[in-house]
DNA sequence: TAGGCCATCTGGTCCT
DNA sequence: AGGACCAGATGGCCTA
């Protein structure tokens, strides 16, 4: 099921049909209002979830939350957008110089991280074919990098038979940009 | 309609 | 202490 080639669409806030066009959505803010807890677990935000199951959320006291909490998440929340466009932000550069077939069509953020994965791993490959294993005009760095090539080889690396050679690693870059093209 | 992808909110934890 | 980071939850949009 491919949902490339979308336009970058404004997210509609639930409760925000009254807020001006390109005006930031109000922030939601609903104490109670939020995810179920649910089953396992495991890691931090486990924990996390399960001291919500248990108190769940913080409640707000009588009248809500105080103001300046309520301030506080709000200018959180507004950190937390920012970062997340920073990190969108960075997707967007990685997908401009990752090579692929079709530059109308958005490449997905898990994509990008695989494409760019196999794109370094290809010239990686490539450098050390042409150049024997030593970088020109250096002398030091040159087969250090070879070594950590062969290191990576060593540890696996997750690389299979196919990518034991340069070649493989074009072709598996080649397959990739192929299969996310034809939509898999 | 189901499923994929994404933006946003949120609260806990880590870091400076 | 406050900001950054993380990951779960939620809901919207889109395509098949």
């Amino acid at each position: 099921m491919k949902t490339k080639n979308r336009p970058p669409r404004r997210r509609v806030p639930p409760q925000d049909a009254e807020a001006a066009p390109g005006e930031r959505r109000p922030d939601r803010l609903q104490p109670g209002s939020g995810p179920e807890p649910t089953k396992g677990l495991r890691s931090r935000t486990a924990r996390a979830q399960g001291a919500r199951a248990e108190g769940g959320r913080r409640r707000p006291g009588p009248g809500g939350r105080r103001e300046s909490s309520v301030q506080r998440r709000l200018e959180s929340n507004e950190r937390e957008r920012q970062r997340m466009h920073k990190l969108n932000n960075a997707f967007q550069a990685l997908r401009e110089v990752i090579p692929h077939v079709r530059a109308d069509k958005k490449l997905s953020k898990i994509e990008t991280l695989t494409l760019a994965k196999n794109y370094i791993k290809s010239l990686t490959a490539t450098i050390l074919t042409m150049s024997s294993g030593r970088l020109p005009g250096l002398d030091g760095p040159g087969p250090k990098l070879y070594q950590h090539y062969q290191q990576q080889q060593a540890a696996g690396g997750g690389l299979g038979d196919s990518e034991a050679q340069p070649e493989g690693h074009l072709q598996k870059y080649s397959t990739q940009i192929h299969s996310f093209r034809e939509g898999s």
